[in-house]
DNA sequence: TGCGTTCCTGAACACTGTTCATGATGTTAG
DNA sequence: CTAACATCATGAACAGTGTTCAGGAACGCA
């Protein structure tokens, strides 16, 4: 940090970004912004016009991090795996999402008031785009697997700053461990689980829709 | 209001959903809360530990208020019908959720906190166990349609309120006239649908591990 | 009469987001 | 070289927030 004199709003963003994955979002304040970048917090208020756009802007540059797929990687025929592509984009959004403390809720708060983030519902679109012509069906297909990402992963983050802050919810938990890759024989992954639903559900409405002409 | 003197807890949480659901959570403040009761701020505090474990009180009684659904009303020949059942108490759910203003972030917030309002899965859960050994998969499968409620409330209410400050998103918008019951021929009802992808892509799952053996 | 519980007061603490007049830079134009 | 201008910051203040704490009334009970 220290001083090179002037700031650019990325820098101001980038900043805010470090803050909330160190400290969390109930840390990220304007006047600690202000004290790591060593200003008085009234300087932020000329690079953003307030918080609310602020975090808007740091949900946006989470979202843009997901590391983005390469849709070639999947489909060893040269065909379309819809699926997978799907499948693979939301994992991507996800890892972004749990790539920084409180992702989740500061990306579900500023979509919640539309402010940002849309990226990462045309991301999760383009799988399904490819098979379903009723864009309103694929939109909100698209935007259940988004809530459903969201809520899942809030809720786990949630959890792990319950368990770091030493309350413990002493309920069955054996999978910490190994959160990242493989999964426990008997537990499931909630996440592909979840998406693996609501894909099957899709899929079953296209062929109903494709039988009645 | 006024004075009879004494307030119980159940005045105190009480006061705060009528607070709540007038001018919003923004405007749910302990000041206000007291002003309103007539009482200093400190006072509250005897009743209550916090702030946050007030609005786990508030999201349990907006949860509980969902009107119970009495089951055999979707079996005209006695057999159960897991899927009307699922999507009755979703619906009661939701119903619940639009019932107070921002009734969705509430819940999602002391949910996610692991505070309270697990009423909410349970009942989600009902139908669901019915046809699904496994109780693990219910558990998911209820928490994504949960999550799927959640998500779309969430944005649902706080479009609403941008709408009622004049903050005008001029994107394709023709429904609220007619949200509570009828659906526009050419647009979804993005809840219900959202809720069938889930349990269509459930139903196969069960059909599939059934084949298996 | 005195004890103890229940509920509340009043003041304070340590924060928060945001505004505003003022000022110090550096770049550009006449 | 000087004057104007946009850029980026200061420092103080405003109005609010959740929360704590010593103390004090009002009541029932022995």
């Amino acid at each position: 940090m220290s001083k090179p004199g002037h700031y650019t709003r990325e820098d101001v963003v980038e900043t805010a970004l470090r803050i909330l994955d160190e400290f969390g979002l109930a840390d990220l304040s304007m006047r600690r912004l202000a004290g790591v970048l060593d200003v008085q917090p009234s300087a932020l208020y000329w690079h953003v016009p307030n918080k609310q756009t602020l975090l808007a802007l740091v949900a946006d540059q989470i979202i843009d991090r997901a590391t983005t797929v390469d849709h070639r990687d999947f489909t060893p025929d040269g065909s379309l795996d819809w699926k997978a592509v799907t499948v693979a984009e939301s994992t991507a959004i996800r890892d972004a999402l749990m790539a920084f403390r409180d992702g989740a809720e500061v990306v579900s708060s500023t979509l919640a008031l539309g402010l940002g983030a849309d990226g990462a519902l045309a991301r999760i679109r383009v799988g399904i785009d490819a098979v379903c012509p009723d864009g309103e069906v694929a939109r909100v297909a698209a935007e259940s697997i988004l809530f459903l990402i969201l809520g899942q992963v809030w809720h786990e983050q949630q959890r792990m700053q319950a368990d770091s802050l030493g309350v413990v919810a002493p309920a069955v938990e054996a999978k910490p461990a190994q959160a990242a890759s493989g999964v426990l024989p008997g537990q499931i992954d909630a996440f592909a689980f979840g998406i693996e639903l609501i894909l099957d559900g899709l899929e079953k409405q296209l062929t109903l829709k494709h039988e009645s002409r």
